[in-house]
DNA sequence: AATGAATGAGTATTCATTCAT
DNA sequence: GATGAATGAATACTCATTCAT
């Protein structure tokens, strides 16, 4: 009888978990606060998650589950493997332009010694990977000799290190334009080329 | 005429610290445990620092501070922007091969809520960064448009993101060859031309 | 819908506290001491009280302030300074037949190194007491010579010290009569004549 | 071969001991710290006690009986109780002046719930204030009811704490003079007539 | 169903004491 | 004798989790 109030909880204890996670790191974000925000009881967490750490773990799959989604799309509807990489960045930097918080907690946890990407995901996107080296292999556009961890190390690590380096600060500025959004792109490609 | 201090006592706490921060997070590396493990008295890693976060800190500092050694030597040594950069991954593959705590220790630390370099690091690296721009730029090795930020991005950021992601075995294989040091080396180049 | 809560652990917490501190100090007053004489768990003393200092100067204000509130009362209601002052007295040998631990709680207290009473409570005894000695001088019941400090000495300290001497038995015996009480009373009106 | 060191060494740490226990209480008054101001190992501090609490004891325990023995003499050259009462507070206020650590040492453990006098000193100053009494009777100033326990109180106890609440500057000003001694006597005086 | 009172294992830190040198 | 390196039990405090209501 009370679902839509019980959407509108979870999705509040949704965003305030992200929320603290990404302002203080998985061990700062503490189960009071975040209920506290979300206007929820802390007992009510554990209704749907046996943990503080099944909670997050949730989140974190899902919103890369999500970004898989993006890939997988991309892939089939991309013609090359520059096509596919500049949508990949692009879905990145319009991640990290409309919903930063989104991006800093994948990248929060993915250095998170508690948290690991499940078995599963790792294999998908192990395979997409090895989709999209055999689609610039196809194409010519790559060396045979391109591994799938390498098309990740530089379409997907480098450009989501660029960005929180940049989103911290850590060179003086934080704003993220199309200009960098473009250079990310082009030292992706040129790098693999 | 009262004992003499025991390097290997301190040796020993330095090591466990790493360990378990390499294992289980700065969270995660208790007290307890790291005296455990060093075979030290709880009460003696205060000895030497006032706290475990400055214990840390100190061990992160040291770490770093070789690294920018390290790359000011190269800087100062180096004819060519080519020649930095792979003098850089270089030491960073020797590190993982040689140390690979190390490497593993500063990753982890870099991406801890409790820890930030200083700022004193920061502004060095920053300059470092700048100063191998300015040779690149010299010798026409690559575009005025490049930004200390992106050679960063491309000769520190990226090799030891790389690094670590085999580390960790994510692809499967967790062995690190000088084939992949060169193609590391290649990339970065490449990107940045 | 969550549990009520229980009164009786917060009132058997402060009393726990009381008891340990009058028999131990404030120093000998551990936690895990009162949580277990209290019943309750170590972490429920941190739910009202930030830390066991605020707790215990909590205690000891409220205390304070109902010994000053009894002086107020009885300054206004009293024709002299002899009427205060036995009053006063009465007071305290109220306190100590009836509930001795509150009494040397704040004996106890007041000599701790990590107490002091706040600024607002000892300016305010310090004007009550300027008030007495107005009083006394309109009445020319004392010379015009005596001060705040001597008549908060011989109305306060005085006969708080003799009821402490008495109740750890220094001479003896540790039960405190009437007759104590008058004796006290006329002691310390006899000074200050 | 070594007294003359020994005994400086020994001096000191008294000195600091008493120091830091005045500023700090005992609880404040590491080992280390007093070791370290008295420019001594912390293990010779064992050497002479067995504990940081003898050696506390030890130093109240002669700091009383110099002040028993004060008391002592007064008593034995004096006609009156009048005299008597004026030279102790004599002694408590040369004390307060020339070696004020050592008045304030006395007051702090004397409230410290970790030191008792030992029985001897007890029964030791008993006596005297029973003699005290007997003087005051025999010489006809005071009445025969008066108890050796009020004379403790208003000889000893009362002076001692106006001392130390005019030093710890509660009511503003923290200079003890002729006139305040005066003072005190005469109140003392009056009170037990 | 939802709350939040209550728990207690776990944490970093302190410091009197011991003992190898 | 004298040192100070080393110990470890004890402390205040935190916070994910449980469960009575």
């Amino acid at each position: 009888m009370a679902r839509i109030i019980d959407e509108g909880k979870i999705e509040r204890i949704r965003e305030a978990t992200i929320e603290f996670v990404v302002q203080n790191g998985y061990g700062g974000a503490s189960i009071s606060s975040i209920a506290r925000r979300a206007g929820v009881a802390e007992g009510y967490l554990y209704r749907f998650h046996r943990s503080k750490h099944e909670l997050v773990t949730e989140l974190l799959y899902s919103n890369i589950a999500r970004i898989i989604g993006k890939l997988e799309l991309l892939l089939n509807s991309s013609k090359s493997i520059s096509e596919v990489i500049s949508g990949l960045i692009e879905v990145f930097f319009n991640m990290a332009n409309d919903t930063p918080e989104q991006i800093k907690f994948i990248h929060v946890l993915m250095h998170d010694y508690n948290f690991q990407i499940s078995d599963d995901q790792r294999q998908h996107i192990k395979e997409l990977c090895e989709k999209v080296v055999q689609l610039g292999i196809l194409n010519n556009e790559i060396s045979m000799k391109l591994t799938a961890e390498e098309a990740y190390g530089m379409a997907v690590i480098y450009p989501l290190e660029f960005i929180n380096l940049r989103m911290k600060g850590f060179f003086g500025t934080s704003e993220l334009t199309g200009e960098d959004q473009r250079r990310v792109v082009e030292f992706s490609i040129n790098a693999l080329k």
